[in-house]
DNA sequence: ACCTGAACACCGTTCAAGT
DNA sequence: ACCTGAACACCGTTCAAGT
């Protein structure tokens, strides 16, 4: 009780900043319109934060720690690996589905030279998860250490790509033929290859 | 003579805008600094342009206009399609050669919902014009035209895919990587698959 | 024809002040 | 403990005015 109610004001701005930044980025994450969302003024989350960059880097990195926690419990859900390579898109799909929204740290990526060191560093450790946990399953399937971890690297990367084309086109079929053109060439799986 | 002279400040602000968008995005092209950098006040700009988002649609046109002759360049140049196809990243890999800078274009992307549509267009078009050569090059190795089109779009957002995650490393290296372990797997082929 | 200073409504941020 | 109005330097944009 205690804590929710304390955690009420600070866990909005949270939530209504991650939407925003979804939809937006960094650079259209919009103070006095999240203030708004939220119901106080946009003085009133310097309350809350320190500055603009110390929220988005809170955001990113429940982002991160949330994107982690799938896809341990797909990894546990999942009878094998190739299974979970198959199912990793998924994660990414769910974001366009949210009203064609994308992964937070997709999307700062493209403004990542210009985003303060704090929110930088979120979006890295969300990227270096997502590629660890790749490169897990990859070996998983028998794929050496050095060739799980490149191709980790180039599914992130695909799977990336392929969610801001489908956004831009707001056409989840595009990202599902995209993912599926990966799968046919031989991308989203592991041993098959030298 | 006298057209030099008469583009030369249409021209400088067209050559500026470029860089500054390759890096920074729209939202982050700003208008005082663009002033600046070609020697003359924010105001003036709207004498060659009525808006940012005219001045931004006029970059991204020009930018998809070169994209595409570079693309028809190399496809007269290499000896067969299946060349084509394997040398088609380097053209993303210049703008990382060129100061960790990125395709104007998949960068707007990340931006797209913000963009005004006369420059959402533009973004399209450089896609298009991509997805178009590609699935032309594909189809020359065999592909069915259904098929070759897919693929075309993968090629295009794993490899957009790359560059973004390579920038954001600023790391050339992994972007080269990542290129390989595409080519590895099939993905940057032609008539190998189903 | 080309450029400018001054002004507008907007942004992130600060801070003294309110309850 | 939590919020606010007013102010700051900044942004894109306009416009009357300069040459």
């Amino acid at each position: 009780m205690k804590i929710e109610a304390e955690a009420s004001s600070r866990a909005k701005i949270l939530f209504e900043a991650t939407r925003i930044a979804q939809a937006h980025g960094y650079s259209g994450l919009n103070l006095r319109n999240l203030a708004q969302q939220v119901g106080i003024k946009a003085a009133s989350l310097y309350y809350h934060f320190p500055s603009k960059a110390d929220l988005a880097a809170a955001v990113a990195r429940r982002y991160a720690e949330d994107s982690v926690a799938t896809l341990e419990a797909l990894s546990l859900e999942a009878s094998d690996a190739e299974t979970c390579l198959r199912r990793y898109p998924e994660t990414f799909r769910r974001s366009l589905e949210n009203g064609n929204r994308i992964c937070l740290c997709s999307f700062m990526a493209a403004e990542y030279d210009d985003l303060p060191s704090e929110v930088q560093t979120e979006v890295q450790a969300f990227a270096d998860g997502n590629i660890a946990w790749l490169g897990k399953m990859l070996q998983l399937t028998g794929m050496k250490r050095q060739h799980a971890q490149t191709r980790a690297y180039a599914i992130f990367a695909a799977v990336s790509g392929a969610q801001l084309m489908a956004r831009g086109r707001a056409d989840i079929g595009l990202f599902d033929s995209i993912i599926e053109s990966y799968r046919v060439a031989g991308l989203l799986r592991g041993e098959n290859t030298t």
